[in-house]
DNA sequence: ATCAATGCAAATTTTTTGCATATCA
DNA sequence: TGATATGCAAAAAATTTGCATTGAT
């Protein structure tokens, strides 16, 4: 049950360790999901109804700076945070259903970054979303 | 010069074409940057000073939902326009400058359509962004 | 003539910010 | 203590909408 330590990985990369932080970064531990500042503000608040939307939307913003969460947008006009793993992943979006689902593939990640390469870039990010209609 | 003639396909589609709507297909035909809805309006306004940003952005719905135009979400908080080619493209944006970079590659593609199946989903659309950091 | 599109301004929605206060290191 | 984060409410920014009017077919 070893969580990943969001807030402790935070910590180390300066910033300063709140309970607000803590509880949010927790948050986004256990969410599976890629849910919006709105839906993790939620979330915290049922734990701490103190916590603000602006402070939410304040510590998503500093460990997306810090390259611990990544933001996301899967074409309903709202942002989507993910704590950032390991291991890159992609989404599938159904446009049936809205469900969103993740998958990985090698090939696709070192096609990326040959083509970033081919470019002249040096490759630091990326994002890809597949909107599929599932076959009946 | 032949043009693609957006708006005859829009017509074609069952759109009504208005003034303002010519308007806004020629503006996308000849915008090879990747506008967002302000700047369309802004070009939009130098032909026809009575044009509002509302129509603008109607139109440029109407023709998203009509698959006529493309909308793109490069990471600053607002939608990005363009018209939809036959042969897509991907971006990569340079995280120096902004400049958005366009690129085709076949095995790109190719690799989007098997990853979609694989997942049991027919690939409706797709959208990839390459971050990336200029070689100097 | 009829139905849909427009313009305008107001309303929503999402995200950011100023400032006085509370909290962390 | 001293710097930084928080909460609140107000501000911004992006997008949508209601409604009276105009315009397309």
């Amino acid at each position: 049950m070893s969580k990943s330590n969001l807030a402790k990985r935070a910590s180390h990369a300066g910033a300063m360790i709140t309970e607000q932080r803590q509880l949010v970064c927790r948050i986004m531990e256990r969410s599976h999901d890629h849910p919006d500042a709105e839906q993790v503000f939620a979330r915290a608040r049922d734990h701490d109804p103190r916590i603000s939307l602006a402070t939410v939307y304040r510590t998503l913003k500093t460990l997306s700076d810090l390259d611990l969460v990544i933001t996301h947008d899967f074409g309903d006009n709202r942002t989507r945070y993910e704590i950032k793993k390991e291991d890159h992943h992609d989404h599938l979006i159904c446009v049936a259903s809205g469900e969103v689902i993740e998958f990985r593939d090698p090939e696709l990640e070192r096609l990326k970054k040959k083509i970033a390469k081919r470019l002249g870039y040096e490759l630091e990010s990326h994002s890809l979303e597949l909107y599929g209609r599932p076959k009946s």
